[in-house]
Formats: structure tokens, C-alpha cells, sequence
DNA sequence: AACTATTTATAAGA
DNA sequence: TTCTTATAAATAGTT
């Protein structure tokens, strides 16, 4: 719409394309919106700007559960009884490679990883994803052995890794404040739960990390 | 636009508001289009209709990788040398904050998980989510020791459990078909590495998992 | 699914 | 930049 009709390809006026970038962004927002409320319906957008800068909108909630529904894409239907829940089982297990193709931007193309900076920012998205799945796991882990099998296990509050098996080393420091690159060190312990040297490091929190990655407290 | 102006709240009448649901989705995937290539720019798009169906758009890239963009929100210049380098990294550092509430989808809020549908979901999730962290980072590991240190480290390409430490009990199965809750077990083995108890569970793809979450090969 | 009267979005100009 | 307005485009109700 408007005096004349656009081509579709790229604007090469970079000022024009500043503003037709905000008009129909703007425009876009407005569209979703009245979607989500005619429709009653979950929208999620996010749309960076020629310079970079992020514009998100999500009808009601956040949308990062927006993007866990996508990832988790089901209907939210309840279930009658037990046979039903046995066949939504069998049809999410039958989803399982759907949902692998959905999580695979956890798995970069790690040789498309050139640079220092786009290695350290993976890095740090994965120490919030391993610690933050840790913690949902061990509570999930609890909530399931008291209500299914309450008979057969005692799950601890304690973490796997106890601070024996694996000591802080003495150079260790609570908080680090320069975000600079992991250090990494051999650990060897006569611990008894601990006779293999294990490989270590120090992540940008201060929290020693095991080789296979998980955070200590 | 159209004979009438509608009111904006929900549409009643079900039937017309599919039609205008199906118009209006595909009029907002026509607007996102035409902003990606104007304006050259990422945009991502995700709809759910009133019967659940997704309808997902991105401009060039997956939306996975929108959504990393998302996650990891930060310009993506070149840098020019150490020195900007270093003022990047301090800079990724503070906005820790900012990256952690963006990954808070990751830690819903268990009080509102109440059926063991949800349950599944979200354990779903997090296996896929725990296995693709795992290999990523041991990749990240390799290339950094390769490229930073490679004097002081060798790191092995076995996986931290080599599969001597927790043995995987009789009764396991290579793949398991019905996706039915996990099993527990506890196990106590001999060997030098694993001399005290760890629970474990077998999830729906017939991998042993530890208390701590890591699935073994 | 197609049509068309209207409303809405927006490109260019002020 | 923000406002204006001519025009293109989207779409609500109809067929």
C-alpha cells in the first residue's frame, strides 16, 4: 500500500529502508496482536531490525513458552483415563524425531564455529541450560519417585557430585569477575569414590564443572 | 479492513472465526515475507490456531536459529583485537542477568505441572535437551584445549561414564517401545570408579541415566 | 473458494 | 523526524 507499489527485493536506500523497517514492523506487531485477540489464539515474533535490534511480541505469555510449545508441539488436551494415557504416550514417543529436529539448534554446526566470541557465547548458553536442567530434573526426579515408586528409592537433596569426590582446588575463587576463557586443570584424588584423574575446569561463574560438564555447587 | 469494522475482542461464532483466523494467519506470513526481504532482516513467526495447529514462518535461517539469536541477543560485529575482545566478553558477562531470565523457559514452574502428561513432556525435553548439551560441549571442549592449551590436556573421547562405572543391568533393552514412566533401580557395583550407590532410571529410549541426568552410550 | 465493498496499511511527499 | 495523503493491499461479509 501507498503512493506507488514496492518491488519485493531489498531496499537499497538505506534511510527508506529504515523507515519502511519500522512502519511494517510496527504494522506486523499491530497484525499479531489483533490476531491473538479475535482468535483467542498463541503468537510469537521476533524480528531483528537491519542494525540489529531485537522487536519480540507473545499474545499472553512469555515467548519462550511460546517456543516451548513449538518444541513440545502437542495437543494440550486432558486425559480421560489410563488407556488414553497410554496412547498419548506411545504417539510422543512416536514424536521423538520430530522433537530432535526441533532441539537441534542445540547442536550448532560446531565447524561453523569460527570465532572466539561465538564459542564463548554457546558456552555460556549452555552453563544456564545444564544448570537450569539439572535443577527441574532432580525436582522432577523427586516429585515422580514419591508418587510412583515411593516403596523403592530415597532420592538426597545432595548433588551427585558431593564436593568430596572432586575438591575445589585451593585456587579456586567464589566469584570471578573477568569473563576471560575457562581454565582447565587435572584433578586426581584418593577419594574412594574418586580414582581416576577427572578433567576440570573453572566457568564464568566461579562453579568448577566436570569434564562431562555438570556444575558443582 | 473488509465490509464492516470488527470489534477487537474474541470472535463468537467459531465457524467464522476460523476463516478469519486461516485469512489473517496467512496475511501476517505474507507481511513477515515481504519484511525479510525488503528489509533483509531475520524474522521469526510462530501461530497457533484456536484447534492448535502450528504455523511457524522464518525469514532465511531455521527458527531454531532465530530463537538462539534470541537467547543469545548481542550485535554480531567482527572483532577488531584483543582489546575489543576482552570489552565484548565483560560486556556478555553482564548481561548475564538478561540470558538467564531469556533461558527461564527451561525452569517452568513445577508447582503448575500436575499431570503426568506434562510430566513426560518436559522430561522429553530435557533428555533431548541433556544429550545435544553433552556433545556440544565435549565438542567445545576439544576444539578450546586444541586451540588454547593443548599442553596440559588430553581429553579422551569416552564420555565421563564409560559404562564400567554404573553397568548397565540385565534386564535393559536396547530400545524400548512403550514409552511408559521410568524405572528406578538402585546399583552398587565394585569397580574402582563407583563404589557407592547411585540411582539410576531407564528412560524412553532405553538409556541408563544417572541421578545427575546424563544418559550413558 | 470467490467476490467486492470497505477498511487499513503504508510509500512518498511535506 | 513526524505528519499527511494518495494509493495499494487486506479482509469482513456475501455469494
Amino acid at each position: 500500500m501507498g503512493r506507488r507499489k514496492l518491488l519485493m527485493q531489498k531496499i537499497e536506500n538505506y534511510p527508506a529502508l529504515q523507515v519502511t523497517y519500522t512502519k511494517r514492523r510496527d504494522g506486523i506487531v499491530k497484525k499479531a496482536k489483533e490476531l491473538s485477540v479475535l482468535c483467542d489464539t498463541d503468537v510469537g515474533l521476533l524480528m531483528f531490525s537491519p542494525s540489529g535490534k531485537l522487536t519480540k511480541y507473545s499474545s499472553s505469555r512469555r515467548i519462550e513458552d511460546i517456543f516451548l510449545r513449538f518444541i513440545c508441539d502437542e495437543k494440550q488436551e486432558p486425559l480421560e483415563n489410563e488407556d488414553e494415557l497410554e496412547k498419548k504416550l506411545i504417539e510422543l514417543c512416536e514424536r521423538q524425531f520430530d522433537a530432535e529436529e526441533k532441539m537441534s539448534f542445540y547442536q550448532p554446526k560446531v565447524e561453523n564455529i569460527t570465532t572466539i566470541h561465538e564459542a564463548v557465547d554457546h558456552e555460556k548458553f549452555l552453563y544456564s541450560a545444564i544448570r537450569r536442567v539439572e535443577k527441574l530434573n532432580a525436582k522432577l526426579l523427586q516429585k515422580e519417585s514419591a508418587s510412583r515408586i515411593p516403596e523403592s528409592i530415597e532420592l538426597e537433596a545432595a548433588s551427585f557430585f558431593d564436593g568430596n569426590e572432586v575438591p575445589v582446588p585451593p585456587n579456586s575463587k567464589k566469584k570471578r569477575r573477568n569473563p576471560s576463557m575457562c581454565e582447565y586443570h587435572h584433578a586426581r584424588t584418593n577419594s574412594p569414590t574418586s580414582l581416576n584423574p577427572k578433567i576440570q575446569y573453572l566457568n564464568k561463574e566461579g562453579h568448577w564443572i566436570l569434564e562431562s560438564g555438570w556444575a558443582m555447587e
